[in-house]
DNA sequence: ATTGCTGCAAAACGTTTGCACCTAT
DNA sequence: ATAGGTGCAAACGTTTTGCAGCAAT
C-alpha cells in the first residue's frame, strides 16, 4: 500500500459504519488514488483486471461509492451520463472546463464561485450539500484538440 | 399547434439543415413545450403514448436532440445519469438547486454567475460554449420534502 | 426518384441486483 | 456463529442502432 494516510482514513470510515475491512476495498482505493485524472468506474475495473487483479466489477462499483462517501475521491458528472471519479485526497477544491470537441478536462478555481452555493441554498431554505460547476467550450488551438470525442 | 412562433423557429432550423419537416417532429415539439418543468426523453414518450400519439420512442429521442440544437429546449444533467430537458422558449437563463432527498428542482439566477464562464473560457484558451451550475442541498422544511427519491 | 424519416425490435451502455459461497468480526 | 462482502451472471433503465417500409422533397 502506497498511501498509508488515505488507507487510514478509509479504515476509520469503514469501522465507523458497519463495514468490514477487506483486501478488495483497499485494492480499489489504491487503484483510484493512482489514477491521474478522471475515470469511470468501469475504466478502473478494466485497468485493475488488466493488472491481474481479481476484484470484481460489482466490488469496484460499490467501493468507489464508499470512497466518495468518505471524500477520498469525488464524484463528477460532465453531461454525458457517465459517473466519473477523481482522487480528492490532498487536492484543493476546483471546477472543470470540458472541451466539447476533444473531451479534454481542465481544472480551474475561481474565488468568486466559492461563496455562491451556500448563500443561495440558505436563501432558498435548503441546507447546502454540494455543487457542480462545469464550463463547456472548444479548444481554440486546433493542434491541441484531438476531436477524439467526435464519434 | 398552439405555439406558432416556436413552430416557425423549428421549421426554419429544419430547413436550414438537410432535415425534413414531418408531423411527428411537431408533435414532439408541442408535447415538450406543454410540459411544465424538467422531463426525461422517456417520460415524454410515455406521456405522448398515453395521449394516444403514435410517435415512436426513437423519434422522440431524436427530435428532442434537434430541439436542443435549435435551443427551443435545453438539456440538463442533475447528476443521476439521466438526460433531462426543459422548454427554454421565452424563458430566461437560470440555474438549478436540487434537493438530494426529494429531487425537487428549484430554479434561480444570480447575477454574479453570468460573466464567470466566458471569462474563464477565454482565460484558458477556449471558445465558450455553455455551462452548467447545479447546487445540491436538502429541504430545511421536512413538510415540504417528500423524500420520494430515497429508493 | 431520391434521400431522409419512421416505427419496431434488438442491441448497447453503464450500472445495479440476486444469489450462493466466503470471510472478517 | 453471524452479519456482511465477494464474484458471477443476469437484470435494469436509458439511450442508440439496424433495418425495411414510408413519406417529404
Amino acid at each position: 500500500m502506497k498511501n498509508k494516510q488515505a488507507e487510514e482514513i478509509f479504515r476509520k470510515f469503514l469501522k465507523s459504519g458497519k463495514n468490514r475491512i477487506t483486501p478488495e476495498r483497499f485494492e480499489v482505493l489504491e487503484a483510484a488514488l493512482e489514477f491521474e485524472g478522471h475515470f469511470g468506474a468501469d475504466d478502473l475495473y478494466i485497468i485493475m483486471k488488466n493488472a491481474d487483479s481479481s476484484v470484481s466489477r460489482a466490488t469496484v462499483y460499490k467501493t468507489l461509492e464508499l470512497l466518495a462517501q468518505c471524500e477520498l475521491i469525488s464524484k463528477r458528472h460532465f453531461g454525458d451520463n457517465i459517473t466519473r471519479y477523481e482522487s480528492s485526497f490532498k487536492k484543493q477544491v476546483h471546477d472543470h472546463l470540458i472541451c466539447v470537441d476533444c473531451g479534454k478536462i481542465i481544472e480551474f478555481s475561481d474565488p468568486r464561485i466559492k461563496q455562491i452555493p451556500e448563500e443561495i441554498s440558505e436563501g432558498l431554505g435548503f441546507n447546502f450539500e454540494s455543487y457542480s460547476f462545469n464550463i463547456f467550450g472548444r479548444c481554440k488551438d486546433p493542434k491541441k484538440c484531438k476531436n477524439y470525442r467526435k464519434k
